[in-house]
Formats: C-alpha cells, sequence, structure tokens
DNA sequence: TACATGACAAGGC
DNA sequence: CGCCTTGCCATGT
C-alpha cells in the first residue's frame, strides 16, 4: 500500500462517520489496521494535520475526546450542530464513540 | 545513521 | 481532572 493510498484509506473511513458520532485516533487506527496491515494513532494525526482539510475532522478525537486548542473552537460549534454528546470540554466518548461495523 | 517532532495512547502518581 | 514517562511510526533535518 502506498503512502497516498494509505492517506486516502483514512479519509475514506472518515467519511464513513456519521453525524454526531466520533472515533478516536487509535479506534481510526486500529480499524485501519486490520485492512492494510500497518497503523498508529500518531500517523493518523499525522495524516489529518496534512490532508484533513476535505473531511469531517471533528468527528475524529483523541482517547479523552477532546481536540488541540487551536481546533477546539471549530470543533466544539460543529459537535453543537451534529448533536453530538459532549461532556465537559470535549465528546463524551461513551457515547459518541463509533466503530464502521456497528453504526452502517 | 542519529535525533527531533507530531491533531496520539496507556499507565503511574 | 492534571502531569510525566514509554511506546509508537512517518517525516524532516
Amino acid at each position: 500500500m502506498t503512502p497516498d493510498e494509505y492517506v486516502e484509506a483514512v479519509l475514506e473511513l472518515v467519511d464513513r462517520i456519521p453525524p454526531g458520532r466520533v472515533m478516536s485516533y487509535g479506534a481510526v487506527a486500529d480499524a485501519l489496521t486490520e485492512r492494510s496491515g500497518r497503523a498508529s494513532a500518531r500517523l493518523v494525526g499525522a495524516i489529518m494535520a496534512r490532508h484533513g482539510g476535505g473531511a469531517p475532522w471533528h468527528r475524529v478525537v483523541n482517547a479523552a475526546g477532546a481536540l488541540p486548542p487551536r481546533l477546539i473552537a471549530q470543533a466544539r460549534a460543529r459537535w453543537l450542530a451534529e448533536g453530538t454528546p459532549l461532556r465537559g470540554t470535549g465528546v463524551d466518548m461513551r457515547a459518541a464513540a463509533w466503530w464502521p461495523e456497528q453504526g452502517m
């Protein structure tokens, strides 16, 4: 799998996350590992940083349900607009976490 | 080759 | 909640 295809696989998966739900970086990495063999949360983060612009990036959060300070304002607005379950400053992972098998 | 850097994660305190 | 240490893996010096 070439790097470009890998990037595409990440973005494709992110695109399938339903509104109001989220996946953690680690979950994206795990789901992709079953398909492409290699992944890591850091790698997914790096890809989102470079190529996340055209995808629903606010549906990918860290394990705590949060995002870095630079993105939190935009993300909160979109979470509210989609009715994403929130808790404190971030997403309620217990209620909002999504996995490809279940939500389709 | 070696080291530093990230939209990260898990475990200890 | 927080902070710190390890482990992780592609990218860039």
